[in-house]
DNA sequence: CTGAAAGCGCTTACAG
DNA sequence: CTGAAAGCGCTTACAG
């Protein structure tokens, strides 16, 4: 492999000015930038990335810290994943994977080796060990998701309650008085995940404040939970017109084919807003009025304040994503009955 | 952070002594290894990675571009994602991930400024382009899948023809005589993925082999495709007694409730075979018998290979992973009509 | 606008 | 069983 002194050879110039040339940090004589250019082409070089974290200081490294619970929606992780890679390569970092087999003993050994400049935690809980963890080794670190504890952390997540407030009130304008949510799977209200909890009160909290009759019910994830789950809502609130959906997508479009067995028409009979959801839901029959979980924008934002961090000081705070509404003709009116 | 100066000082030997103690390379006195690992220890020492890369001309990192196209399943290509993680750290190895985006100018990239020492590719198309940079690199690689043009590469895959002869050949011996096969999506057989045909022509070529009668049919994801497809492959076969399945799990999923709801029992009325099923065909309703395809064990085998390579010379060769049959009391021997 | 040189933190022959 | 020293390939003050 071609090194800097091959190239400066080549270019017949110093090693200093080769080093210069490439990161553009003194200005260089129009010619010898062409000569290290074309030696630089012709010797396919790229600087050594050992030699450059030894010496720079920088490793342009990011880790991610990614565990796969049972339970969690794999193609939404999966999205926040490449979102994450994605975002820290436009600031050219490329990422390391950590999985859950390593979650804090991945990040330390990354970390006291100096591999990565920072850290980026992907579904954090409520009660996350990460969290500790991330705080002791002073790096520059951003968390995606909210933890229980999320002080001295730079945490970015979309606004769950602004979002849940967002839907009741669609709902609310539409004259709708008696509205439901069907939530995640049982067990993801008790494992500590910190966001549908959060979505499920902010609705509740809302639907209160004004006025309206609320029904919750989470969904196991299989047809026959599904099932359950629309039977129980509609048992609970009979006169329900407007349904607010908070979870992944086959059990979105199980919901959806269920309430057309039943002779139920969205939105002429039933009002259906998708919630936070990370995929296309044009792609749902029909498709859903949708407040998106900005997987690109959480990442983007979580990598431009990792890179903050590397300059300056970022004070730790938490970092809301403002939801928004996009209408594909799920909801209407409430007609009188 | 502390160096390998501040441990040599701290248990008063030579910096050769601290690496040499710490790599296992010589061996060093009992007290003096004490002394050395309290050290560490105590100043909560780990080699620096960027010296270690630039002196030791190993990085210790693997890349792994893992490409999420349209129409994969998700959960199986994060199964495989997190497999060659976990199988990597067994071998003290760290995993770069590189997306779709730079697919191949990311892997020229972490080549070329030697980041990595070696590549891993998932999910490879027939033609795929990272397949000739791959050979072009130079670098040990391993990819999971086989390209149309394997010739030059170390390739690691289940027997999909050997998983389909399994499946033919059970239900032959149950005594079924006429039997259907859905596939995957119509779309991935013409993308270019390679085992999709794999499967259902050695599929095909098997029963003809046996004097069985076969239907094949794709499936489309979502409810309405499938329905068509249970459709379609009951009117071509009337008397289908034996079915396999090689999709993924909600469609597989959604066959079984299909059938159900029209009153075919499984196995009493029809035998089926879930078959190269990266998921738990458990948690079916009925469980499945299943031909698994063994994420981990591919991708086990693939750093191994990766490894070997890094070692000494592995010649190109394909790796077929033999595949295995599990009973789960979906199949049983074909009741006369 | 350019170059000579120090030094980042290791590993590993070489020497005893 | 241990140490002094070279050198991996860069970046970046320092000097002109």
């Amino acid at each position: 492999m071609a090194n800097i002194h091959d190239v400066a050879r080549v270019a017949g110039v110093s090693i200093s000015t080769v080093s210069y040339a490439l990161s553009g940090k003194r200005s260089i004589a129009a010619t010898t930038r062409r000569r290290i250019d074309d030696a630089v082409r012709e010797l396919d070089y790229r600087a050594n990335a050992g030699a450059r974290m030894l010496k720079g200081s920088r490793t342009n490294i990011l880790a991610l810290s990614a565990p796969l619970h049972a339970g969690t929606d794999t193609p939404a992780h999966m999205t926040f994943v490449l979102a994450v890679v994605t975002a820290a390569r436009s600031f050219d970092y490329d990422v390391l994977l950590l999985t859950q087999d390593e979650a804090t003993s991945g990040l330390r050994r990354v970390a006291r080796s100096s591999l990565v400049d920072g850290i980026v935690l992907l579904d954090v809980s409520t009660t996350d060990e990460r969290t500790q963890l991330v705080r002791e080794l002073g790096l520059p670190a951003s968390v995606i998701g909210i933890p229980g504890d999320a002080d001295g952390l730079v945490c970015v997540d979309l606004d769950f309650e602004e979002a849940a407030v967002m839907a009741v009130r669609r709902l609310a304008d539409l004259g709708h008085r008696e509205i439901g949510l069907i939530g995640q799977a049982p067990a993801i209200y008790q494992r500590g995940s910190n966001f549908p909890p959060r979505f499920r009160d902010a609705f509740a909290a809302e639907a209160e404040r004004l006025g309206l009759v609320t029904a919750f019910t989470p969904a196991a994830e299989d047809s026959a939970g599904v099932r359950a789950a629309v039977d129980r809502i509609s048992a609970t609130l009979p006169g329900m017109t407007g349904l607010v959906l908070h979870s992944n997508e086959p059990v979105q479009s199980m919901i959806l084919e269920l309430l057309n067995q039943r002779g139920v028409r969205v939105p002429h009979d039933l009002s259906v807003i998708s919630a936070c959801s990370s995929f296309d839901t044009n792609h749902l029959n029909p498709p859903l009025d949708v407040i998106p979980l900005p997987a690109d924008r959480s990442c983007t934002r979580a990598i431009e304040l990792t890179m903050a961090q590397l300059e300056g000081t970022v004070d730790p705070h938490v970092e809301l994503i403002e939801p928004a509404y996009v209408e594909l003709g799920s909801t209407s009116p409430q007609r009188s009955r």
